[in-house]
DNA sequence: ATGCCTTACGTTATACGTAATTATT
DNA sequence: AATAATTACGTATAACGTAAGGCAT
């Protein structure tokens, strides 16, 4: 059987027509290559090449051979980079969230749980996720549910083509409500628990990334302006030192260090919404062929 | 790139399991063949085995590469395969012929002329003949005329799919005239020409390979009885011990080194028939764009 | 005890580079 | 003179076989 290498030393030969060219281009000496495309043709049994005393060129089964060697040296590219492919594949853990803190929270726990894996967490819309763990984009992925409509009647999963329901595992992983944080000094901020009636129209300060929070507040509040912050540093640094009014919710605060409790103008108090939108149980999604894999992970999550 | 022995090698070891079988079919040791195993892993960067002490197996992306491996080599056995196929064709005249004749002359011609060539010839139908000609299984064709039909009209290219006739090229070769081979005391044997209508109802001593003859005759002698030889040797040595009637050429009389000249009851006569059927004119045809390949071969015949 | 895989080590095959030769532009 | 291919020859890489060791059935 014909060597790779040889293969590759023809078509070296084909794309730069002198052996001189084709020597420098493989970082190897003319002799050498000369060599190789003797062993060739002698390996073959068929006359490749033209040669005059100081030329040589492809004839026609020549170049026949060149596009064919091409053609399988590629096969053998493409053969290894599926199999790298596959293996990466098999060696990441593929998270989607809904919600930036189960998307810190997971990917927290599964760097813990699977330390030699590459773990890869994404924020994006429910609908997109549902598609993504029906076409394996996603091993996991974690999505809001209402807690009433949660307790009434469990998760609905969505029609999915190619993965029927009862293929899928779902386990409730934690509880976020939303809050609305707002100077000390604000009008409102006496309330002991608002709606978002009541605080449609106010200009809220809003960090981009918050997953499908921002939607449901849209919606809720369509008389109101969103300053939107790309950045969350920058979010932060400008919520502590401005009035105004942004949301919050406990997992966030629960996250934060070091609660901010100076008794300045600045000060911020957060007031309960009542609206049942706010009130979100999050449910963590898997394929049940998959259940194996992430067995550390589930026991974790319900021993929690 | 993965030189081809480590592919080769993976089969094997996909093909019998263990790395000791595998090394004895192909004829290496078992420390090469683990080697090979661990550089093809190594070059790869894919972890291709499940190992335990004493045993080695494929693990997923291992079943995926040998799948691959194999196919790979395939497409390189193809690729030599189909060189050297198309080489042997470019190294090999095929001629197709209609009578025997002319196929003995053909291939003598051209072994003379192409000596570093190999000279493959088969007598055929005409039908078979054209349509060989155009699907390049001929490069050579030599067709039967009617000599008076050829003096009139010339050459009838037929409808060929694929190959009009102006891009053929037709060369009148040489001229054979049927006639009937009578031993001396036969009836018959004293007359100057005779017609197929006066031989009908004769059982003739028939050669099988004659090519077109034989259904010219069987449609002119509707009445007569065919003893049908297939070996030449068998044909000649009963024509010169029996009585029976049969078929001469003239060209084919000229072949005979020795003619038999002994006034014995078993000489034989060979009478000319009149029917315009048996005067032929074989014509070479060839595609013009082999014209050049064959430009010895033509001025040979045109200088004849 | 036998079979199978791996590691270690020395050997051999062969692919490679350098230098020299020849021919062409 | 410069460029290109081939041949000759010595070298170095790396593939190979033998020998030895470990582990499992």
């Amino acid at each position: 059987m014909i060597e790779t290498y040889l293969l590759e030393n023809l078509v070296a030969f084909g794309d730069y027509g002198t052996l001189s060219e084709a020597a420098e281009k493989l970082h190897v000496s003319q002799p050498s290559l000369t060599r190789s495309m003797q062993k060739l043709e002698d390996e073959i049994g068929v006359p490749l090449f033209e040669r005059t005393k100081n030329r040589i060129s492809l004839n026609e089964f020549g170049l026949q051979a060149v596009s064919s060697a091409r053609w399988i040296l590629q096969e053998q590219d493409n053969m290894v980079r599926e199999l790298q492919s596959r293996y990466r594949l098999s060696r990441t853990i593929s998270l989607g969230c809904c919600a930036p803190v189960p998307s810190w929270d997971m990917q927290q726990t599964l760097s813990q749980l699977y330390p030699d894996l590459t773990i890869s967490v994404e924020i994006r819309p429910e609908e997109i996720l549902w598609r993504g763990l029906s076409e394996e984009i996603y091993q996991l992925i974690v999505v809001p549910v209402q807690t009433s409509i949660y307790q009434e009647d469990g998760i609905r999963f969505p029609e999915l083509q190619g993965t029927p329901a009862d293929r899928l595992q779902a386990v409730p992983y934690r509880r976020e409500r939303l809050s609305v944080s707002l100077p000390a000094a604000h009008p409102l901020a006496r309330e002991k628990e608002l709606s978002f009636k009541d605080i449609d129209g106010l200009t809220m300060l809003q960090y981009r990334s918050v997953g499908f929070w921002f939607p449901i507040c849209q919606e809720k509040m369509p008389h109101s302006r969103f300053l939107m912050q790309d950045d969350y540093a920058t979010f932060r640094e400008i919520v502590s030192s401005s009035s105004i009014p942004c949301f919050s919710t406990d997992l966030m605060r629960a996250r934060t260090t070091v609660p901010d409790t100076r008794l300045d103008s600045r000060q911020r108090i957060n007031i309960p919404l009542t609206d049942p939108e706010i009130d979100i149980t999050y449910v963590l999604v898997l394929k049940k062929e998959n259940r194996a894999r992430f067995q550390a992970l589930l026991k974790q999550i319900i021993h929690e």
